[in-house]
DNA sequence: TTGCTATTTAATTAAATAATATAATTATTT
DNA sequence: AAATAATTATATTATTTAATTAAATAGCAA
């Protein structure tokens, strides 16, 4: 080991990549940048028994792509740091640009992508500060509740429908949800402006937010 | 599949990561990150048979990280895009940071890092065009004719010492080579100013110049 | 055509690893 | 001690893996 350090490394790394290369590990990962999380819900999100969770994280451990905490009888994971939401994101970046089927799925079900014209998180920041914009999170109360960003307010996609009084009147609203791929503020910007109400999407979704080093508020971030 | 696009994507996703899942295969790709390359250099490069070394360019293709082009008898392999380099680099940012095994290799082997102060692209760039410093590449020979640093001199680590009269005097000479892990800058480094040369290292490598859109020139640019 | 070279497939082997399910165990709290 | 939460152990079944050897394909040159 030791006289080869290169193919040290190179192992290693490659650990890390295996880790990746299950589609059950990367929605835990993905669950885990909305925020840290017990095994029951991560085993709730991913639809995988206790026990088979708790394998993979074990895996995702091995490979230091996150640490865990007790908390009384629970144990809650969470990401061992913002570079594993830029790996992922880094991921999900190449296989973008060249895998046919991921176009296509993109082009199927995303396709509205570029019609939205997405808001980049440096003019959202700069529209907060100016307080000229609503800004709405369509995640899971849980997710919210964990972290976001900044006076967003928590309406789940389901619930959009009935609670459009929740939002202030007269200010362009900009929804965001988890990530890139994430449907729901594609839906939310939609309905919205089936009503009548300017909306606009920020691009890609809260990890990548919170990775960028800008603000958050919630029960999972360095303030709290 | 078309009804679980969610689904869909993540195996997209984590077919990518597995590919880059097995050390071999790194290897193939950081050699690639140096320039576009026949079968058989590849297979000398990581010692593997070619029938092997084949084999594994297939799963890369398949991942869509690398394309091929066919020059007369042979088949030529070049990445397929500069966001395979910022994956590469990723991966190996969050090993570091994160896998125990790693940061003692690095310990070990590369402990000078911190002291030798790495110059940053930008810097260099800057300098460059001052015309303030003399750039050394210590690659291969043939890595260095598919593309470098503009105005860099080449001369192997093994020749350095007896070629130190080819390094224009009186400049400040910045070393790089293939990357983030490649010990020849280090010691073209300690080489150089044990001789009383002013040295420094370049940040990273040939390969992350390249995707940070910065000038290159040689056989295997835009430009030619 | 014939041969030469470079690369890709195919077929095979043997080892390793995969994911999941079930059951038992540990640790913590009440 | 009982209850809860998570981990570990064990087993099963299936798949995958990398690598070797040999055969096949494709382009080029004589």
């Amino acid at each position: 080991m030791t006289q080869n350090p290169k193919g040290t490394l190179f192992a290693q790394f490659a650990l890390v990549a295996k880790a990746l290369g299950q589609p059950n590990r990367l929605e835990l990962v993905e669950s885990l940048a909305q925020g840290e999380r017990g095994v029951e819900a991560l085993s709730k999100a991913t639809g995988m028994s206790i026990a088979n969770t708790s394998q993979h994280l074990k895996q995702l451990r091995q490979a230091g792509l996150v640490t865990s905490r007790k908390d009384g009888t629970s144990v809650i994971y969470r990401l061992s740091g913002e570079e594993v939401i830029l790996l992922f994101n880094a991921l999900q970046r190449t296989a973008e640009r060249h895998l046919a089927e991921v176009q296509q799925v993109v082009g199927v079900y995303y396709n509205a992508r570029d019609h939205l014209e997405p808001i980049s998180r440096e003019e959202l920041m700069a529209r907060l500060n100016e307080g000229s914009v609503s800004v709405l999170d369509v995640r899971p109360k849980d997710e919210y509740a964990a972290g976001h960003v900044p006076g967003a307010i928590n309406i789940t996609s389901g619930e959009l429908e009935k609670r459009l009084e929740d939002l202030p009147e007269g200010r362009e609203v900009i929804a965001y949800c988890r990530g890139t791929w994430c449907v729901l503020s594609f839906n939310a910007v939609a309905l919205l402006r089936a009503k009548g109400i300017t909306a606009r999407r920020l691009e890609d979704g809260y990890p990548e937010w919170k990775a960028s080093g800008l603000p958050v508020e919630g029960t999972n971030t360095p303030a709290s």
